[in-house]
DNA sequence: CTGTTAGCGCATTCAA
DNA sequence: TTGAATGCGCTAACAG
């Protein structure tokens, strides 16, 4: 077992001082060209690396930052922490991911597990980003921190996301133009995303301005399995009532909710259109697309990262910072069942209720998806 | 700015030592209950987290485990990280979490930051565990490891993994039991995953077995679009001796080749089988569901972290941990089209090239999948 | 049972 | 330009 290499033993080596070795590896100030060789050598024949545990104490402040995230199984996550990772390795810090499970006591208990580890800041997505102990601990600490995805009304906090609001009214009004009258809202629990409050808010007002009264709000767990959504779908998509669209507040939840919905011999989007937010890569994958609201993901990371940095150095200001999000029509967002009928082109074989299938050719509202053959 | 919080602080607080304080926090011997009562007053009324930083630094080891693995946007990593991370933490440690993006280089980066930060130990998934600069440099500097996913051959490692051989066995026979003959094996980049080359092995030892000649293996990178695996896929679908099932070495390849396949005009199951590896949530959720090899990816991230453990406590084992797999047969993978035109009960309306379609009627080899309606 | 003290690896201040 | 010395927060060895 050699003996453990540090500053010291590269200064023995290099025939100096450790504050010397020090001063060269940080360039802190200037040595003579002589002893910074020998000090570079010495590093290099010995594989030093400074410890980051002596530099954390001495500065108070480790190199890391955290990230608290609700769940790594959820995609849309990943793409941010990527973002992050690389925006934080970049400025030399190291990332201590978490994820929160999506319990609010989690948050608070992984949060303070960060702040013993003198984290230089944190990136989170959290349940409740107005009304938020963990938050305020972090203000009362002086602890920089960047909320995203979260998007906080009332409180002062730095945030970088989407438009919620604004991207659930356009694809509402995206549902609504393709006629469909009746649209449900499928949410994810409220009580653990504001995405999903501020979604479903945006689905009310598209649906108020176009004068339709909008179907009662059916809340869903979203990694809770097919057959308990298909459970709770089963009495709202009984009647000859039955919503023609259906919004899902994640793309997850709403590809849980097409195989639920095929599984009780609907057709999607012959029967019944989908679509999820979030824009998840897997959801481009599956066939027929999934009609989406696409979030700038992997920016929302890197951004977050820059803001808190600028937090770091005093410079950064605490607000709502929007990204732009693309809506991702057709594929599982089709005409209305009645509409259709007039309108298509392409004649149908099987006329409506089970078997019917129809290829994606709804116009595209934004980035017009490839044309593809139906399964 | 109040004035930080240290042991010092509590010390004064609660009339005692450091000494006396630190005793209590960590049980490492005993006070008389008055003391006990004070310092635990003084902790709460003062928030006190002890730093970790200091403690590390008088222990040269700090409380967080190294994470590597290849891509977070790959779910298949995220419920091995979810497992490692929730194990980790119930012994007080915390993740440190870093993706390669199959990077080789980035490995030796990645790990020699995370040495720098005093690791206690790491748990990784590199691109290959035989010959691998990175893990000899662990295994120089004597700092305990556990591979997940990576399955070595040749030198002795700890490893928690499925018999990616056995597995890939088992599935190409699934295959050949449901008629097929003709089986292409599409693999992820071979380089950068030796689970792609082993599970390659499995399929090729299922086909000598059988007496059957395989077909040229087809290596794609699984985070290209589908349109370049389209590209790809073409020459090899267009003949009359197209194959009839395809074995992809992990399921998000396999959902990108079936939205080609898609694309292409053809019907999967009906034209092609198509089965994954990994067993991702997702692959649950799309209809029809996806045929896989399912791993204990969860189960495999908290087992990592158990060895891992032993390791550090110098009582564990440098060997391979092999998990059971279970085949999720059914759904995308159904008996070839010509065998099936004979023995499946229900009629088949559509003849055979482009629009057929068929439910899922395979014999599920273990868990029976349930039996869902086409689209 | 409790207090005093040394020292972990490093950056930094103060002298030289 | 360089070196000696200090101390960051904490644990552990030792003394009482």
């Amino acid at each position: 077992m050699p003996r453990p290499v540090t500053i010291r033993t590269v200064a023995e080596r290099a025939g100096c001082s450790i504050a010397t070795v020090s001063r060269v590896l940080n360039g802190s100030a200037r040595a003579s060209a002589q002893v910074e060789a020998r000090v570079r050598a010495a590093v290099a024949e010995l594989g030093f690396r400074p410890s980051e545990i002596g530099r954390s104490l001495k500065t108070l402040r480790a190199r890391t930052i955290g990230v608290v995230i609700p769940s790594l199984t959820n995609p849309v996550f990943a793409g941010s922490v990527a973002g992050i990772e690389a925006e934080a390795r970049g400025r030399g810090h190291t990332p201590l991911l978490t994820a929160t499970d999506y319990e609010p006591e989690r948050e608070r208990e992984i949060v303070s597990a960060l702040v013993a580890q003198s984290v230089a800041g944190l990136v989170l997505t959290v349940a409740d980003p107005d009304a938020n102990a963990t938050l305020d601990l972090l203000d009362a600490e002086a602890i920089p921190y960047v909320l995203v995805y979260n998007e906080p009304t009332q409180a002062e906090r730095a945030a970088v996301t989407v438009d919620n609001g604004a991207a659930s009214r356009a694809l509402t009004e995206a549902f609504l133009a393709a006629g469909h009258r009746r649209v449900l809202f499928i949410a994810g629990r409220f009580s653990t995303s504001d995405r999903s409050r501020l979604r479903h808010q945006g689905y009310l007002a598209a649906m108020g301005v176009a004068g339709l009264s909008p179907e009662p709000v059916l809340e869903l767990d979203y990694l809770a399995d097919a057959a308990a959504h298909r459970a709770a779908l089963e009495g709202l998509l009984a009647g000859p009532a039955r919503p023609t669209g259906i919004i899902c507040s994640n793309d997850l939840l709403a590809l849980s909710v097409i195989a639920a919905l095929r599984e009780m011999g609907l057709c999607v989007p012959g029967d019944v259109s989908v679509a999820g937010f979030d824009g998840i890569a897997i959801g481009r994958l599956v066939s027929p697309a999934l009609a989406t609201v696409d979030q700038p993901t992997r920016r929302m990371g890197e951004r977050a990262v820059e803001r808190l940095f600028a937090l770091i150095e005093g410079q950064g200001s605490r607000t709502v910072e929007h990204l732009p999000f693309e809506l991702r029509t057709g594929g599982t967002l089709a005409p209305a069942p009645s509409l259709s009928e007039l309108s298509l082109s392409e004649p149908e074989a099987v006329p409506a209720p089970a078997r019917g299938k129809r290829p994606a050719q709804t116009a595209s509202v934004s980035r017009p998806s490839a044309s593809r053959k139906a399964l």
